[in-house]
DNA sequence: GTACAAGTTAGAGTATGCTCTAAATCAAGA
DNA sequence: TCTTGATTTAGAGCATACTCTAACTTGTAC
């Protein structure tokens, strides 16, 4: 099965601007062509532009999906190179994950606060060491 | 207490030109000056600063944060308006949080699938509905 | 064959969020 | 007083990640 650039947008979320744009900076590489030089995705580069959205979804900058994009092209070589920056990258997921956490936290105190009808507007008398309204 | 621009930048962790420019786009206000008309932050100031970064960190642009800033400055009549953006963020926060722990599961497979050595080049043949390599 | 929709490229433009520079002012120590 | 370092402003510059435009080619329907 392959498909067009307006199928492969479709199916992945990504607008064809956003595809030619990431195929032209190397994060998605050797799209097969047809006779007229139009793309036609194959399934297995829609899987990986879906795994390139999860990435940026959690904050990986581009230039570091090419990376791991350059590094997948070059096969069974690079699987430890790979399986070691998906580590670093899972540890950085989960430090973003309890950082979120954290905020969850302090916005229900602030919420509260303002259900409360408390003083809102005064930081300096908070019975709580939180940040500023 | 007052503090420096450079005390601040190192209480809060942002650079002097970052809190300058917070100022300038309205995320800080008020911020009181001495005779000579330098930035004297006070302990409140320097709580909603961090409070910032806080939402910051959860990907809010500064253009909401600014929103938050000038309904924070019009006291009391404002505590419905913020405290409903504070409920919209909550949830924008708990579908981050879900999303990547999604994200987290995937990295977990690939390098799974990574540690076995089995072939994760050919995506296709995958035995998992799960993003390309 | 003639529209018309969809594809191609190179390259310009935009939005966000800083980050730095220049020129001037100010405060404190030798 | 002179120097050094911190501050001030307006505004320029930069990095990231798109997003769009122009000019052209191709494929399909009528």
């Amino acid at each position: 099965m392959s498909y067009s650039i307006q199928q492969a947008s479709e199916q992945t979320g990504l607008s064809v601007h956003t595809l030619r744009y990431y195929e032209k900076i190397g994060l998605i590489l050797d799209v097969a062509r047809n006779a007229a030089g139009r793309r036609q995705y194959s399934d297995a580069d829609l899987q990986w532009i879906r795994f390139l959205k999860q990435l940026k979804a959690t904050g990986m900058p581009l230039v570091q999906m090419k990376t791991f994009a350059e590094l997948r092209r070059g096969g069974h070589a690079t699987h430890a190179a790979r399986r070691g920056l998906l580590a670093a990258h899972r540890t950085a997921v989960e430090a973003q994950i309890s950082a979120l956490h954290d905020c969850l936290d302090l916005i229900d105190y602030k919420i509260n606060k303002h259900l409360q009808g408390e003083n809102a507007d005064d930081n300096t008398t908070s019975n709580r060491n939180v940040a500023g309204e």
